[in-house]
Formats: structure tokens, sequence, C-alpha cells
DNA sequence: CAGCTGACAGATATTGAATTCTGTCAGTCC
DNA sequence: GGACTGACAGAATTCAATATCTGTCAGCTG
């Protein structure tokens, strides 16, 4: 389809999603995405040095859509213990909903993600800045006491794990979960120095 | 070795140890669990009904060990806050031990929680309880004002699952890891009610 | 006769030969 | 001459034959 256009990277990229959803992480081959693309596979290589970094690649636009509606919600003028509440939900739900809806897919951007360390690093990274800018944000209007907020946004980052590292993803179906998370971003707005919601 | 005394499901379980040390998760095999005994597979089968039992047998095994070392902390007489930062500090504390000095061990370990999903879930419904009991404490003497220890201790332990959750054990050597340790514990035990330590 | 053995059927794992894939590059085509 | 092809070497993956393992049970043994 559309073999007249030149190959550009964005062209690689989204046959390789394609390919991916089709076959699966372990049997997606280079050749593959060329055969997609109509051209043979030495053309992909002149775009992406290596197998992995397309990967990494595709990788990276999958992680940087969730970052980029978060950010959206980090930027709110919403109460601060609000839209912390909220962005934390709104990972939970993204997760959640991409899980649910297509599991295989799910499963093999995992992988992915399992063998782009580097690019979830950054991905991370990104993520727990958008938390650090919502915190620092509250201590300056006063609802929390933040003493470190980038090591406090590491903390609640990481203390809600379980509703956004695909290790937990097969929990994230089970009857209760949304009171989990409710009772732990509890803990953490009041241990922030919020006051609690009624 | 001793293969006079008569055969019972203590020393199977012991042989077992032995033979998954020895050979992995993967290649140990209730044959090689019989010649380790000096007997024949078919006694083994007398006191484990199949593999999956037995291997579930030694998880239950190395995961109550981990369990009573801790209960005699949640039993101690400390003010509340500082036994439930000893008890997070001695499950973390284990974990990591465990972890570092035997890796090979300890992911043979962690393949066999993988398995015994019913066995798990009953060690942490036992940690749980323990964290449950302390912050119970905590609020008949005033330090917590725990609304539902139950609830509020399960989100305690997920809170803290990178300090113990076998897939987060490659973190654990990391420098920085106690410093994100003490943040997200402060963090809880502050959202718990519990005054800031100095 | 209670506890154990060892032969057995079906399921699972291992092995090595044959295939497919990755990454390169000299050469072709606009 | 810049983008692309396709043949190639070595690495990685299949696949099917082969071997091992699991779980059972009739019969042995002390």
């Amino acid at each position: 389809m559309a073999a007249t256009e030149t190959l550009t990277a964005e062209r690689i990229l989204e046959a390789t999603e394609e390919v991916l959803r089709r076959h699966g992480p372990a049997k997606a081959t280079v050749v593959d995405v060329a055969r997609a693309l109509g051209v043979s596979h030495g053309s992909v290589y002149r775009h992406f040095r290596t197998k992995a970094a397309l990967r990494e690649a595709v990788t990276k636009r999958w992680l940087d859509r969730t970052s980029e509606r978060l950010a959206v919600i980090a930027g709110e003028e919403t109460p601060v213990e609000v839209r912390l509440r909220d962005w934390l939900a709104a990972l939970f739900e993204a997760k959640r909903h991409k899980a649910g809806d297509d599991p295989e897919l799910f499963a093999t951007y995992s992988v992915l993600a399992e063998e782009s360390g580097a690019t979830v690093g950054e991905h991370i990274t990104d993520l727990t800045a958008q938390l650090a800018r919502i915190i620092e944000d509250g201590a300056e209007s006063g609802t929390f006491r933040a003493a470190d907020p980038a090591a406090e946004a590491r903390a609640v980052f990481q203390a809600t794990a379980r509703f956004h590292d695909p290790c937990y993803a097969r929990e994230w179906q089970q009857p209760g979960i949304e009171e989990d998370f409710k009772v732990i971003v509890d803990l953490l707005i009041r241990g922030l120095g919020a006051p609690v919601r009624p």
C-alpha cells in the first residue's frame, strides 16, 4: 500500500507497529516490515541502524503518547491535591484501558519496554518531572509542605507502581482495585501534607 | 546420605531444596529428588501427589521462614511508628539480602513463587495481617488515626512493593534505594497520621 | 500388609540439522 | 549520486526425531 511515496522513518514506524500487532514481539521481523512497505529490508536499515533501534523507536512513540496526555493534566489550574489525584487516576486508567482493551498488544509493548531500558528510564524521568511540578505547585500554594519535590515525586510514582507497572497488569481487572487505589492515594496525599478530603 | 532413616515429607522437602539449589527450577526433577534420597521416585509420590504440590510445599516453607521472623517484630512493644518502620525495613532487608547473597537461588524461588499463586496469596494475607495489627495498635494509642486498619495495611504493603516484590529485585542493589525507601515510608507514616520524625 | 520398587503410557524437554533472520555492501536504477 | 536492491556470512530460530520426565499401579519385600 502506498509504495509510491518516499520511505521515511515515520512510515517505517507505522509499518512496524502494524507488524508487531499482527505477529507479536517474538515473530515480528525486519523482513516482515520491509514486505509490508513493499521495499527490501536493506532499505529499512538505511533509517534504523539495527532491529533493536527500530523497536526502541516504536516503544518511544508509544510511551510518548501517554506522556503527552498526562502533561495536559499536570498543566491544569485545578487545586493541587485534585490535580495530583486526577493525574494518577489518568495514568492508571490509560494503562488499564490499554491492557484490558487489547491484552495481546499490551503484552507486546510490555516486552518491547522490557528490552528498551534506557527509553523507559527517560519516560519515567519525564513522568516524575510532571509529578514534581504538581508537588512544587502544592508547596508554593501551601497545600503541601514539600521538603524535596523531586524525591517526593519519585516516591509517589513508585508507591503507585501497582497501578501503572506492567508487571501488575493482570491485577488491574480485579474487583476492589479501585478501592486499593483510593486508599493508597489518600495516604500519599495526606502524607504530602494536604488535608483529608471529605 | 542417611538412606536408612524412614522417608518423611520433611526429608523430601530438604532434598528438594538441595536439588533446586543445584539444578535450578527448570531442571530439577522428581527423579533427581528421589536419587538424592536414595529411593525410587514412586516413593516421593507417596508423600506429594504431584510435582507441583512438592514445589508448592517447598515455596511455603521458604515464605514461612520470613513470616515468622517478621511476626517477632510485629509483636514488639516499641512505639508503633518505629515498629512499622522496623517491620518494613526488615522485610526489605530480608529480601535484599537473599537476592544479593545468592541471586541464582533467589531467582529459583521467584520462579517457584510465580507458580504457586495460592501459597503466595496466603503469605501476603499473613504479612498484611501483621501490618494491620501494628496499625491497629497505633490507632489505639492515638498515634495513627486509622479508619480501616486492614485496608491501610494492604495499602502500605502495596505502596512498598518496590522493596519486597521480586519483580524489582534487580533494583535492590542500586545506590539511592535506601533514600527512596525512606521517603516512601515517611510519606506513608505521615499519611497514617503520625507526627514527622526529627 | 505398609512401604517401597520399577516398568509403563503419555506428556514434556533436548538435540542437532535445516531453515530463516540480521546486518553488510557491492552494484543497480532513476 | 543518493536511494534502493539483493546476495551473502554468521547468528538465531524452527522442527522433528530422540530422550527424559511425570504420574500410575501391579507386584515385591521385610
